[in-house]
This record gives C-alpha cells, structure tokens and sequence, in this order.
DNA sequence: GCCTATTTGTTCGTATGTATC
DNA sequence: CGATACATACGAACAAATAGG
C-alpha cells in the first residue's frame, strides 16, 4: 500500500512529531496498513519524513499513548486492534460478551488471599465490618490480549474454596454455579476513569500510563441480598463499554 | 523540605527515568511537594539524580500523563492538586443531577452549525446520510466549574432554531419541550475513556492529557424514535458515572 | 542452542525555539 | 530587555528483545 510522502511543513508552528502522528493515523485509519499489521521500522519511518528517529518515536508514542498502535521491544510497531463492545446489563458475563464478538475468551486467577471488609465493603454486602472476605484478584483476555483486571470480593465462610473452582473453570459463573448460585445479576454499578499505574499497566500488557476504566459493581442473587463486590480495570482502548437498558 | 538523594540503580534492569519518576512519586505523595507547589527545574533535578534533562523529562512525562504534574513552558512543572471525584446519575437530566447535589448548574451554547450526517449518525438517527444536522456544542458546569462538553446533533428541519432556543434557556430539555418534545429517553449508550485533546482539555479548564469519559448517547422519543446523538466528554477527574437499574 | 540481523528502548550530548517572569 | 525554563529536534551510541538461520 503506497503512502503519502508530501513534505512536512517546518517552522509553521505545528511541531513536526505532531504532523507525523496525524500522517500516520489518516494512513491507518484509510487503511494503509490494517488492524495488527506492522509499521515500517522507526527508522524508515524517519527517513519517508526526513526526520530524526527521536521526532518520529515521539509521534508513535502519541499514537500508542492514544491506543492506536503498540510497540514491542525486537519486534516492531503494530496497529492495535479496534476496541471490542463490552455490554453491561443485568446479566454481565464476560466470556458471553467476548465470544459474541467472535474472539476466544480466557480468565486466570492471579491470586487470592483472605481479607478483612472493609466500611465500604460491608456496607454494599450488606454485613458488618472487619468480617472476613475472599479476594480474588483475576485477570481476563480476548484471544490472549488482556482486557481487564478484577479484584472480586467475596462473603466467607460461604465462598470459601471458590478461587480453586475458578482456577479449575476459568469462570465465575461456572465457579458460582458449583456453589448454589446458579444466578446472579447486577444491581449497582458506577464507572471512572483514570490512568494506570506501573503495576496495573504491566498486568494488562500496555504500557504505563495508559487510560483505564474504572467498573465498581455489586452482584446479588436473583433475590436481591448482595453476594460480591468487584472492581474491574478495563483497558479503556481495548474495550468500549455498552449499556442495554 | 529535604528530599532523598540516593544513586539510582544503574544497569539494573529498571530505566533511570523510572527510578526517577517512581522517586519524584514518593516525594510528592511523602509531602515533600504539596498540591500546587513547583517543582524545582529539569535541570536541577537532573543535577540531583546526575542523569541528562532528557532522562528527567521522561520521567516528569509519565508522571505528568498520570496526572500527578503539570509543566507549563515558561513557568516551571506544578504538582496537580488531587481531584475531587463528582457523581452523576444515568437516568436522570444534567440539571436534576447537579441540582440535586446542592450545587448550581448551568449550561452554556459554544456555537453551533448546520453538517450533514455521517453513515453512522444516519443509523442511529434512522435517516438517510447526508441529511442535514443541527450540531449544537455545548459545555456544562456545576458552581461554575466544566464538568463536561457535549456535541449534540438534531435532525433538520424539525428542530431548526433550537440552537437559540438552547441557548436562552441553558437547557436541553427546556429546549426540547419548546419544540414539541415534552419527554425523551435514552435508548443507547456507549462508554469510553482516553486522553483529551489541546481543544477538549481548554474547554474543560484541565491540563492537555487528562483523561475524559467520553459517553455516546442516542435519545429517542417514549415513542421510541430517535431524535438525538450526542457525544459528552466528562473531565473524568470530576465526574463518576453511576448506573441505576 | 547459538549466532546474527533487525527493531525498539534508553541515554547522553548539543542546539535552537518559545513562553514566562 | 534579559534571564529562566520548558519544547522541539538532531546526531550518536549502546542496550535489550525478538526472529530467523
């Protein structure tokens, strides 16, 4: 696919990494290089500009800050996949959403450990403070990309065990079904949005900094009494949330 | 106020510029720099770390795209004071939701211009592209502070002169109801997040950079036409999304 | 498994532009 | 106006990760 190489306009006010990532971007959105395929090395890049390689990494970190390429140390620069409708309803699951997307959906548990609510904590749970909860702390993909992180709180002693039946089946709602709960649905949900920290980033695999959504839900059995609490980071590039009333 | 002084850890593994930025960090939330107060200048902290500017500018980058700091040309780098998250409910109008907090809202008409419709915006708005839009821009405060910008599009003819409509009464559905519209719902939003651009950031009163909320909507009337898209960026740092069933 | 070429990541040095005080 | 401080850009070098032979 042939690419503009007009010259940058020098000295115009508008600096040239600027000019760069905006070439770049209609390229990518006109469909010179599609979704996931690879860039032209910075260096080519520099030289199609007739700039330095700094000036064009400055732009390309524009670009991968706004989520539309990535970088990856020894392989290259790819053009990030567009982000994938994530709905939000009573009744959220997320491999269900994944599939209907047409991408393989996968969950692992990173770690769990016992906790102490919370005043917050226990008040959406409906119990009282300094009760002991599971914490479970999950990571979820769509076709081995991370889409988000959770941090899933839990009643005990009730749930106690759960996080080795979702190590074993890789999902909530299957974990929940093997411990009397063959529902639940959402009944409060607020959203945020913020940057990552260096942790959070590395976890998702983006780089830090990045922009992530912020979901605070609480799940109750059909009967309404609240059964978890759950705070999901979603890459906010990856991912573009949809509400269905 | 003293700060720490040690050697960073070099050939290590972790890049100077993110010792120094995780440094600063700690500095910054240890008190030795409060919110507002400026940071001494790039070239002193390099001093301070006995690394290059460039390498302090990295790290001042990161820090800054976390929100943490601002660097103004000219002036210095500033640490940002912390932000003051706000609640808004889904179903109810901007109005009703700020009002109901105890604060004063107000609205106020940017500007606004006949476009035509793009294929997407003909979809929602099941009409044929290329008809023509009212685009109305729109920002919106609490106690005179942005909360968020809005770009609004109406199908013409019917609502043509709803810009000054708009523009007298500071609200939507005051507008709305002077056209004919005593009620309308909202049938379709999607949630997203990202950095905001030099323009959205100015309107919002907040560094280039930060993170907006960006809420697409599409409103319809009981009847369940539609009648209104609407793209509303929220300073994110301002403003969480609360969701009610 | 090793070696090598490729590609991105980091760091330094230097210079100039531009906004603020 | 000059001094200060951030913004942009170039050139050079090496490190680190990856892919392929």
């Amino acid at each position: 696919m042939t690419v503009e190489t007009l010259p940058l306009e020098r000295g115009k006010g508008l600096a040239a990494w600027r000019q760069i990532a905006e070439r770049l971007e209609t390229d990518i959105t006109s469909g010179a290089w599609a979704a996931g395929e690879q860039l032209p090395p910075e260096s080519a890049i520099a030289e199609r500009f007739g700039v330095n390689r700094h000036t064009v990494r400055r732009a390309l970190a524009a670009l991968a800050q706004r989520g539309i390429v990535r970088a990856t140390q020894g392989r290259g620069t790819f053009v990030e996949t567009p982000p994938l409708p994530y709905p939000i309803r009573q009744r959220t699951r997320f491999s269900e959403a994944v599939t209907q997307a047409g991408r393989e959906a996968s969950g692992d548990l990173i770690g769990s450990r016992i906790v102490e609510a919370s005043e917050r904590e226990a008040r959406a749970l409906a119990i009282e403070p300094s009760e002991n909860l599971l914490e479970l702390r999950t990571i979820h993909r769509a076709d081995n990309t991370p889409l988000s992180i959770s941090r899933t709180l839990l009643p005990l002693p009730r749930f106690a065990g759960l996080d080795r039946t979702f190590a074993q089946t890789g999902s909530l709602t299957r974990a929940y079904a093997k411990h009397g709960v063959p529902d639940y649905v959402r009944i409060a949900t607020r959203i945020s949005a913020r940057g990552a920290s260096t942790e959070e980033a590395a976890l998702l695999e983006m780089p830090a900094g990045r922009v992530v959504l912020v979901v605070d839900s609480v799940n109750a059995e059909p009967t309404g009494s609240p059964i978890q609490v759950t705070r999901a980071l979603f890459a906010a590039d990856r991912v573009e949330i949809v509400l269905e009333p």
